[in-house]
DNA sequence: ATTAAATATTTCGATATCGAAAGAATTGGA
DNA sequence: TCCAATTCTTTCGATATCGAAATATTTAAT
C-alpha cells in the first residue's frame, strides 16, 4: 500500500488527464460503432474523409492531417486500395510523391457515410449545452497547443 | 469540391470532436516520450501503475480499469511477464481467475518512474490555469458519461 | 446432482501503429 | 556539374488492439 504524497496541483493534473482520456475514449467508441457498420476503421475513415473534403493528397500530407506516421499511412492506404476505395498515382512532377485519390466507389461510400458520422458526433456531444461546448472548445484549443 | 451543408450546431460538434482528439493526442505524446526512456508502452505502464497503486488484480479487472479488451490485457501481461516486471498466479478460490502481481523489479521500476510521470503530466497541463483545469475537468466529466 | 448460463482467460486472424533503416528522387550549394 | 542533405515512400520487426471462437471453471436453476 503506497501513499505517494503529491501536491494538490499534481493530483488535479492526474485526475484531469484521466478524464481527458476517458472522454476521448467514449466519444471515439460511439463513432467506432457506426464505422464498423461499413467495415471501416478509424484511420481508414480519416483518410477517406480527408480526400473527400480536400481532394487528392500526398501520403505525407495525409500523415500530417490524420496525426499518424508515414509508415502507418502506407499500411492504411494499402488496405483501402485492396477495397478499391482509393487509388495511388505517382506524381509526374515529383516522382518521389504518391498521390492518393478516391475512386468513385470511395466517393460514393463517403457521401453515404459522412452525414451519419456528423449525426453521431452531434448526438454524442449533445450531452453538453451549446455554451458548454464553446467553453470546452476554448479550453481544448489552448491545451492542444504548446 | 463538396460543400455539404451542415447546421451551425453540427459544425461546432465536428470542430469540438477534432479538438478533443487533438488535445488528447498531444498530451499522450508527451507522456509517450518519457515512457520510451524505460522501454514501456502506454498499456504496459497503465497496467503496472494499476498494480502499483491498487495491488494484485484479475486480468478482467485490469481490463476494465485500463479500458482495453480482455484479449489485449492477456497480450500486454505476456509482454510484462517476459520482462519480469509482473507475474501471474492462478487464484486458489476461483481457478478461472489469474491474479497479476508486481515483481520486486516491477515495483522498483514504478517507484522510479511514477514521480516523473506525474511531473510530465503536471507540466503539460500547466498550460491551463488552475481555474481552467477545474472547468475543463467538469466539462470532461460530463462528456465522459452517457 | 445435472445441466444451462455466466464468467475468466487464451487463441486466432485482422489491422493499426511506431521507429529505424533502406531505396529513390529532388534540391541546394560549392 | 556534382555531391551532400533533404524529402517521400516502403519495408521490417515489435507491440497493440479488437471481435469471435474455444476452454475451463463456477454458479444458478431445476
Amino acid at each position: 500500500m503506497k501513499k505517494p504524497k503529491f501536491s494538490q496541483r499534481q493530483q488535479q493534473a492526474l485526475d484531469l488527464y484521466v478524464k481527458l482520456m476517458r472522454a476521448g475514449n467514449r466519444v471515439t467508441s460511439s463513432i467506432h460503432h457506426h464505422l464498423q457498420h461499413d467495415n471501416l476503421t478509424h484511420s481508414q475513415f480519416a483518410i477517406l474523409e480527408t480526400l473527400y473534403h480536400l481532394g487528392p493528397q500526398n501520403q505525407s500530407e495525409l500523415s500530417r492531417k490524420i496525426l499518424k506516421s508515414n509508415a502507418n499511412v502506407t499500411t492504411v492506404v494499402d488496405s483501402l486500395e485492396k477495397k478499391h476505395l482509393v487509388s495511388r498515382m505517382r506524381s509526374e512532377t515529383d516522382r518521389r510523391v504518391v498521390k492518393v485519390h478516391l475512386t468513385s466507389a470511395g466517393d460514393e461510400m463517403l457521401a453515404k457515410i459522412f452525414p451519419r458520422h456528423v449525426e453521431v458526433i452531434e448526438k454524442r456531444l449533445a450531452i453538453l449545452t451549446d455554451q458548454e461546448q464553446q467553453q470546452l472548445a476554448e479550453l481544448l484549443k489552448k491545451l492542444g497547443k504548446g
